[in-house]
DNA sequence: CATGAATGAGTGTTCATTCAT
DNA sequence: CATGAATGAACACTCATTCAT
């Protein structure tokens, strides 16, 4: 019977430790799972692969084999290395702009709103290295419809962030409305900015902060900005 | 005569647009450069095409032909891709951190020397951004030789501004001594808020804020964090 | 019918005469065949490149044209050109070894077991003259690994040549014990006539002697010699 | 004035040791020397390169360098690798052939001739091992022309062997007139049995024996064979 | 004639991709 | 669907050769 041979399948099921380079994750080998789960451990492996590679060096033949599955399977479903790397791209993306806005309480006051978007942010990039390195250093540098997508994720978080600081302009019954364009830019310099401490914290290896403390750096460094400016005072460049 | 013709000739050195994939440079067809000329030439191009298509995706044809030059040539003075590469990055993290310490007025108050780095930094990567591809996304995701050589430039510019807040500091004559992690974690912040809004200008097109604009942004949003951090007043999640 | 046309077309595979260079043998263009196989033909194309041109001027495009195959399967199956010419030199001086020892009649008189075995050498170069091209040209002038590889072919000729030698003596109940360098020397020149012989042999067209005869004309030139060597005689300058 | 700044230039000659690979020769460099000097020059350094390094794998920069000429020049003067290796050929195919026939002493007996014939051979080789290996080991296999011009050269040696034996034959009055066919047949193979000796002797190293005991180790092999020959006893297949 | 700038043509090697079984 | 045979197209790198100065 079909169940009982799949249940013996499952049982049997091939576990090998596979050590590609410096590899440490263990493949798992199983026959004959749905599409949806297989792709999903492809994606797996590709963005591991591309991360540790980068996308030019990074080959089918050793994502596939991270993944457990034969090259043609990989072909069948994710059509080539392009789509393969878009494809990573799309999922890491929307799931880090999850990962910002869910971790948004909307009943917060404006700094508790920002505080929590960038712990949600930081909590996403430490808990995915890989995903973080992909999209912030591979898929900016290697061509137009990559680039884009990236571009796409990255205006939607700055878009996030300029609702927010919007929104504390007007909770704080601001003196001076600050206007759109300075917002944004202020936007980008607070998304960059976390962005350069996402990466440094990856990187740092052993002695990497927590994200409570990458966090607070960037809090600490821009809230009494943020308020001043709110407020109408500006820092002016005494001596230029 | 067939003297003047040929002198007529050689003073009209034939200058051909090329268009290599995206290519929008024109490049210089001209014989018989000294060494010099032509090895700053292939480094202009090897900047452009490792920004363009990254490391490992950048081909050697592609470079020489767009240095103007012939690939046997590039190797000959310039060895191998590795070291064309090191050679990339070793002028261009000469030029940045140039570009930085001699922006800066030793004379000026510590916001103006902070001001006018920024400043420097900015407009250099502002004026070189393949330059600035390479250095921050290029070269430090391949392998050991090239990442340190980043790593050595970027604490060069982290150096700098640390002493830039530690100036600050005793002149506040602060209240708490902030420690070395801390501030390699603001200046990282700094850099990816100032590379942010760089791009950002970068691709704003008509309405692009001049650099100077940009500057201003930049301290307006951090110039009293700095401050307050410098006296031991720090934000406080309120409601975590 | 369709499936009959193909079947038929499947069945007529396109068999090809190709000329490469000065190339005169036929290539099988025959699709999907075990790996064995394409093994073998792969080292028989080498063989014959790699004689034709010598090592370094032979180049793997042509071995994999006259193979019949792509070169990425060249590689895949003998990962590179120093594998492939070792794998070759290997193959070839089994073939010759065996093929003199299996010519040797155990039962044979000293001088039958010699002529024998002189037989066997000569009607395998003769066979294979590419084979014996590269194993005693090629292989010696290329670098340690190959040259040792045939060193150690070449010693265990040398071995059975000395032991019928020696067996020749202790029959002979010889006068003088030949020592060991003396008999390396007589085995290299015995290998010489004869190599001598063959080349003469293969370009003498028509006219051309028969194995037999051949090898005939060396055992009259040497074994007279041999039996003197055995017994002590030597022939003495008279007049240096 | 003219004749004291040669006198100069003469003067400070410039004298550079030079290491190519495990070269250990000096290189001499003077300018303004007469052709007929350059060119021997040339050659000599691109006999000692090809039997280094083989006809394909040595180049043409090495050679110009060891000789001490520019590469311009060793092209005009030889026009191309090809000529310069036919032209090292032909020197060296001429000097061996020169010393055979010079060696050997009319005067003397059948094998007194043979004899001074053979160290004349070995002799030469011994003190020209690079020339030699040219000869005997790259220039049969790269090519036509190379392989007929070594091959000339090889047939003038194998004639004058082959009037050496029949002069044997015929001072010796010997009972059965041998046929030329037979008497070209063992030239062939004493020829070869002479190269073989020579190419061992000179990769012997240390332990290389001198050219007096190569020789006699090729008349006590062969000798007493031809004398026997030449009286019509032939070495009988007892148990083909 | 030396110097050195310059290159066309080719080398070994790799990889994404396909297809028959 | 896995297996494995097969390849087109490219890539880094080298070298014999030329020519202006």
């Amino acid at each position: 019977m079909k169940t009982a041979q799949t249940a013996q399948t499952d049982a049997a099921q091939v576990r090998a430790g596979v050590r590609t380079g410096a590899g440490i994750r263990t493949k798992v080998k199983a026959k004959r799972m749905p599409r949806e789960v297989r792709e999903r451990q492809m994606l797996d492996a590709a963005v591991e692969i591309f991360a540790r590679r980068g996308y030019a060096a990074a080959s089918m033949d050793e994502i596939a084999e991270l993944a457990g599955a034969s090259k043609p399977l990989v072909y069948l479903y994710l059509n080539s290395k392009e789509d393969l790397f878009s494809a990573c791209i799309r999922r890491e993306s929307e799931a880090l702009v999850t990962a910002v806005r869910s971790g948004i309480d909307p009943e917060a006051s404006p700094d508790g709103r920002l505080w929590s978007g960038l712990l949600g942010f930081f909590a996403h990039t430490a808990a995915h290295p890989d995903a973080w390195a992909v999209l912030h250093c591979q898929a900016r540098t290697h061509g137009e419809p990559f680039a884009s997508a990236v571009c796409a994720m990255r205006q939607e978080i700055v878009d996030v962030v300029t609702q927010l600081i919007a929104a504390t302009a007007r909770e704080a019954a601001c003196a001076v409305e600050p206007d759109g364009r300075e917002i944004t830019g202020l936007a980008h310099a607070l998304v960059g900015a976390a962005e350069s401490l996402a990466a440094w914290a990856n990187t740092s290896g052993d002695a990497a902060p927590s994200e409570k403390e990458t966090a607070a750096t960037l809090m600490n460094l821009v809230w009494a900005g943020l308020g001043n400016l709110m407020n109408g005072r500006c820092w002016s460049a005494t001596r230029p």
